[in-house]
DNA sequence: TCTGGGGTCCTAGGACCC
DNA sequence: TCTGGGGTCCTAGGACCC
């Protein structure tokens, strides 16, 4: 085995994750500026490279672009969850294959751990490449290096230098040519370190990923946390953070979403916790949990002219629970005796905490709330799964038809993965 | 008129216990 | 009115990620 062989961790990462999924079905939109869209069709999540350099950036409001759509040939799409989780199963499942320590970071991102010479890794990452634009259609990067931070890095790399046709390897640089890429990056361009970090970073005259490289990590624990510091090794090329095992189920759970139109009035806010608390309470049992905890809250707009108004609440079950039945009843009295009838509430939202599994811990009998065996959760779950989500609900979300003021998607591509009727048509000349 | 949603980890501080 | 120290657990809030 040669002395230069050692163990490296290389990032995957979907280019323009969501973009290159709707051109999949979409080529219509090759080459031509894109943009997808937040859920409301709000602001935009995901640019092509020729959106990029439009300078429409991250998180944009739609509604200030919309005006140029026309002008810059600029096409749009609201986001088709469904069809991106769908693809990025297939891609996870290729990946899977090259990699016994592997770790799903995002849809759109894996961590692979492997083994071998810096030239042998370049060739696994080309290989990777190449199999998943063929297998899927879907372009990735990848950068390769000591430590996740150094990947996330070298993987900028990657997409920024087409030189390197998508694969950096931190390996091929020398020290000093490392020390100027690392000069040439200021901190909040690393994996990690954001605005308000980046900002009590340069007040003590720490500007670049190499100044913090170099800062001391006691310091940078004392005054920051043991996050940065490990950030601070990560630069060093000691590897602090393992690849973690596929998640079990999540530790906590949220369902919100913002509104078409504002919610005014208390009885429309019912409605709306009604079907927020009853869909929380479907995800909590499709992971076969229970829930310790219930938080939720309305909001107004923060971007308005009147004074932003938000309204919290929550309890704690007697006995960790999934029932909806429950949970409708404790968010609307928690809630709606402070919502303020005639604000312009914009937003809800509703979490679950302290989730364990099922059956984990079986109380008593005697403290069994007398709903909780009617099993009503479960009967929701299917009747919906066999006439569709619409069909049934708890007291006002039972009502056919969607309320006026639920998710706009106006500009929604067909889930052509995973639905028969949104098959993609191919007409032969 | 119109600005997303769903997570994780860490820390500080309070409650409580012996 | 005085009155200890150390530990755990929980929660809220901050910061960050995609």
């Amino acid at each position: 085995m040669p002395a230069s062989e050692s163990r490296r961790i290389m990032l995957v990462d979907m280019n323009n994750c969501f973009v290159s999924c709707e051109r999949l079905f979409g080529p219509i939109l090759e080459g031509v500026a894109t943009v997808v869209l937040s859920n409301n069709d709000g602001c935009v999540v995901a640019r092509s490279a020729e959106a990029k350099a439009l300078g429409i950036q991250m998180g944009d409001p739609w509604f200030k672009l919309e005006g140029r759509a026309k002008q810059w040939n600029l096409q749009y799409r609201s986001s088709n969850y469904e069809l991106y989780g769908s693809l990025s199963e297939r891609v996870m499942t290729i990946l899977a294959r090259y990699a016994a320590d592997f770790e799903v970071y995002s849809i759109d991102e894996a961590f692979l751990s492997l083994r071998g010479t810096p030239a042998e890794l370049t060739a696994v990452a080309r290989d990777i490449r190449a199999t998943i634009l063929r297998n899927v259609g879907i372009p990735v990067s990848i950068g390769i290096a000591k430590s996740k931070t150094l990947a996330k890095l070298s993987n900028r790399g990657s997409k920024k230098n087409p030189a390197l046709e998508g694969v950096c390897n931190l390996d091929d640089y020398t020290p000093e040519h490392l020390n100027r890429i690392l000069a040439a990056h200021p901190t909040t361009d690393l994996w990690g370190v954001a605005g308000r970090t980046g900002a009590r970073l340069t007040a003590l005259n720490i500007h670049t990923a190499l100044d913090l490289r170099n800062a001391d990590p006691a310091l940078i624990r004392k005054k920051f946390s043991v996050v940065l510091q490990r950030t601070v090794y990560e630069l060093r090329g000691i590897d602090c953070l393992p690849l973690e095992p596929p998640a079990t189920v999540k530790e906590q759970l949220m369902f919100s979403r913002s509104f078409a139109i504002p919610v005014t009035t208390r009885q429309a806010m019912e409605r709306v916790l009604s079907v927020y608390s009853q869909k929380a309470a479907g995800r909590l049992r499709k992971q076969h949990s229970v829930a310790k905890s219930m938080s939720f809250f309305v909001s107004t707009s923060p971007f308005s002219d009147t004074p932003y108004e938000s309204v919290h609440g929550g309890v704690s079950f007697p006995v960790p629970t999934d029932d909806p039945v429950e949970m409708v009843r404790a968010a609307i009295a928690g809630l709606i005796p402070q919502v303020r009838e005639g604000a312009k509430y914009v937003r809800a939202g509703v979490m679950l905490a302290g989730l364990c599994a099922r059956g984990a811990q079986q109380p008593l009998e005697v403290f069994v709330p007398l709903h909780e065996h009617k099993a009503v959760g479960e009967l929701l779950d299917r009747v919906s799964r066999r006439h569709g989500a619409a069909s049934i609900g708890l007291g006002l979300a039972g009502l056919k038809g969607a309320p006026i003021w639920s998710m706009k998607r106006g500009h929604l591509s067909k889930r052509a993965t995973t639905h028969w009727d949104e098959l993609a048509t191919v007409h032969a000349r």
